[in-house]
DNA sequence: TGTACATCAGTGAACGCGCGTTCACTGATGTAC
DNA sequence: TGTACATCAGTGAACGCGCGTTCACTGATGTAC
């Protein structure tokens, strides 16, 4: 039966977010409708009274996902905080709370345009955002920066050995820790 | 009907090799068994003769992909020369002949353990090749430089904007070919 | 403020489709003698 | 070396399943008077 206005828009509100969990823990291709309004309760028929389609859903929750963990969203004050946290094996381990960069990256480059659009929004508030907690890196550093954590938080990720994971983590931290020490 | 040995082992390796393309090109989970059949101009009922399952399959074609185009295989001398092949262009456009690092990172969080396990052997492999090329960079600096290539090519690719997709390959590539410099 | 009716959020069944896998069948290859 | 038969690589139809999407229906909400 018909919801009052305030019902209908929590629903849309709670499956952007419920999407851009399940699409950043298990990759947009293996979350269906279905499983997207499952976790709200309700029946997949439901979701076209919110959204056009799956593609909308994802370049939705796409930038929901930016807006609610990406770099931008960093808390940190200085590179070396932003690094521990980033590189850190809590945010290694809870892909579905953590930044999309690296949990999307090999799936975008399949993705219809409006899903690559948000994404690559979201690189660029990054970058801003790097800039911001290390002014003194020059811009050829600050690419390699962000390139290095997705790198290394996507590898830790990919790879079946905790020792090897745990390392790709540390060494990287470690080497970025001390480069950005040593340029400020 | 039957076919010879010789016959029967090349459509074999045909299969992998079809498979370890295809599945850098679109990704594990967007490849069908029929796909790769098709490549070979068969019909995916005869699949079954030669893997147990699809499974099968992919832990054989990701080992083959490193094989192939892993950074093991890396032909270049010198960090260096490395640095701007990895972080080329060319390398970009071809995912499906090209390192299998960044091509399937974000897949193989959600994959089993043996294809995994594949996986993971391909980054050792690629960490033992990064010594060999820039021996004067310690543990930190190596991992860091794996990481980064990994990170920028992904993320190249996976960006929608040519020119921002142009700025992460080049500056971490110029990021790269100054430390290394600094370093040897 | 109260009533009558139009709207529409969500249900649940259905659609056409492609998936991984199985299987009876075919006929050339391989093997036993 | 030649013959008779067993093997098995590949075909093509079929399976059960889950997908994205559509649609007739329900009944509470919103609106017009």
């Amino acid at each position: 039966m018909r919801r009052s206005r305030e019902e209908t828009a929590r629903t849309r509100r709670n499956a952007v977010d419920a999407a851009s969990r399940l699409f950043r823990e298990r990759g947009i291709e293996s979350v269906s409708v279905g499983d997207v309004m499952t976790t709200l309760g309700m029946t997949a028929g439901g979701f076209y009274r919110h959204f056009e389609s799956k593609e909308a859903l994802a370049a939705e929750a796409c930038t929901a996902a930016f807006a609610e963990s990406g770099l931008a969203r960093e808390p940190a004050r200085s590179s070396e905080a932003m690094l521990r946290r980033y590189l850190g094996k809590a945010h290694r381990d809870t892909p579905a709370r953590g930044c999309p960069l690296p949990a999307l990256a090999s799936d975008m480059a399949r993705q219809p345009a409006a899903v690559r659009r948000a994404y690559t929004e979201g690189v660029r508030d990054a970058m801003m955002r790097i800039q911001q907690v290390a002014p003194g890196a020059d811009s050829k550093a600050r690419v390699a920066l962000l390139a290095g954590m997705v790198g290394a938080l996507a590898l830790a990720r990919a790879v079946n050995d905790e020792k090897l994971s745990a390392a790709i983590l540390r060494e990287t931290q470690g080497f970025w820790i001390r480069a950005m020490a040593e340029r400020s």
